[in-house]
DNA sequence: CACTATCCGTACCGGCCAGTATTGATTCTC
DNA sequence: GAGAATCAATACTGGCCGGTACGGATAGTG
């Protein structure tokens, strides 16, 4: 009889009904823990106390429920940030920094950014929202060069690099800790990437490119 | 009766035989194509012209064989790529430039390294692979770079950085090609981002981190 | 209190898969 | 050409999943 409604420790707070939005929190939060492949209506309606009879109530498949996780990523973890450090950060360089740090500290976004665009690679729903998502971060680090005095195509080239690096990094810190080190080391290496890029101390002689 | 056997248009030389190797060889084509998770023992025998009869005789379980795909990657791609590198390139510059040369060009390692580093965040059978894998490339790129004159610490940071870059390019150039332009803007972006490295041009100003 | 909309449990179906057992067809070897 | 070793087909089990159907519980509303 599924007894485990109101004891259990689980994520519901103690046999409240469920609305589409819990269900999306926790299909996050188990995509970032196990993957988009490992997401199972069972599985995620078990972590949620309750059977498939909630799921079907709530989507018509579990194709919406995805669907509607990525627009709910889209919107959380690029959307709003792009828009919170562009109408809160006047500094174009101070710009740049906020966002490894805020994401890197955020183990949730690092994973859940990891697993989705693996994903991406596979599954054509996925990919157009990744392939939009990339290219909103490119073109708010686009900005932020361009205001430090690039050149637009030489800004462009930048903010590529930069966000290669830091897809670089947060994949190299998930599967090889070891070989990152320390936060300490891994933290001076991103300040030296940063400092290759033009983007923290001087900018001596750029603009150069081709 | 699965007559598809002779006249099947599959990867089978017209009724030969199969050994081990030719199973290995399809679960990489069709993780490279589909993903480690659309792997599956009915699909892979079928795509040779084949039932899961002759399977277990190979192999005793599924993980078997992933354990030696994992196996015949780690040697073609990484042990047998560097060590064709150092010992046939002199210059340590120019060993650089291959790498990602070669690297970009075959299209099939860069869909493996993608899948197989996906797989890696949930499967820990991967993780340990994949980890040593990049420890062995970032070694490479180390020994290159104290081989252009930089000092220990920073040559591995260097190493570090320029794999991050290297990895979130074969990211970038998969899943947002329209950001990353056509091969010829791509080839300039990487160009930019080596000079930026010091691999090719002036090493002025280095290694004075912390 | 009755009524209705909302939410969830249960039972079932078809499909795909990993793995086992056994038999059948080749090929090799002497 | 006989016998053994190698390779493959077939049939079966158990398990998990997506999806459907429908009945039961609970909460809001007059």
């Amino acid at each position: 009889m599924a007894r485990s409604n109101q004891q259990s420790p689980g994520r519901r707070s103690a046999g409240r009904r469920l609305e589409r939005r819990d269900w999306e929190r926790a299909a996050l939060a188990t995509i970032a823990e196990e993957g988009v492949a490992a997401l199972s209506i069972p599985k995620l309606a078990a972590s949620l106390g309750v059977t498939k009879g909630s799921f079907y109530w709530h989507f018509d498949s579990l194709d919406a429920l995805l669907a509607a996780v990525l627009e709910r990523w889209e919107r959380s973890y690029t959307d709003r940030r792009i828009e919170r450090f562009e109408t809160g950060i006047s500094s174009p360089a101070e710009r740049l920094k906020p966002w490894s740090a805020e994401a890197e500290a955020d183990h949730e976004a690092q994973a859940l950014y990891l697993e989705i665009s693996a994903a991406a690679a596979t599954r054509a729903d996925f990919a157009s929202t990744v392939a939009r998502v990339i290219e909103k971060r490119t073109e708010f680090l686009t900005r932020a060069y361009r205001e430090l005095g690039f050149p637009p195509r030489a800004a462009r080239r930048r903010a590529i690099i930069a966000y290669a690096g830091y897809v670089g990094m947060l994949h190299l810190a998930r599967l090889a800790p070891k070989t990152v080190g320390p936060p300490r080391e891994r933290a001076a290496t991103v300040r030296e990437a940063m400092r290759l890029l033009g983007g923290t101390t001087e900018t001596d002689s750029n603009g150069e490119a081709k």
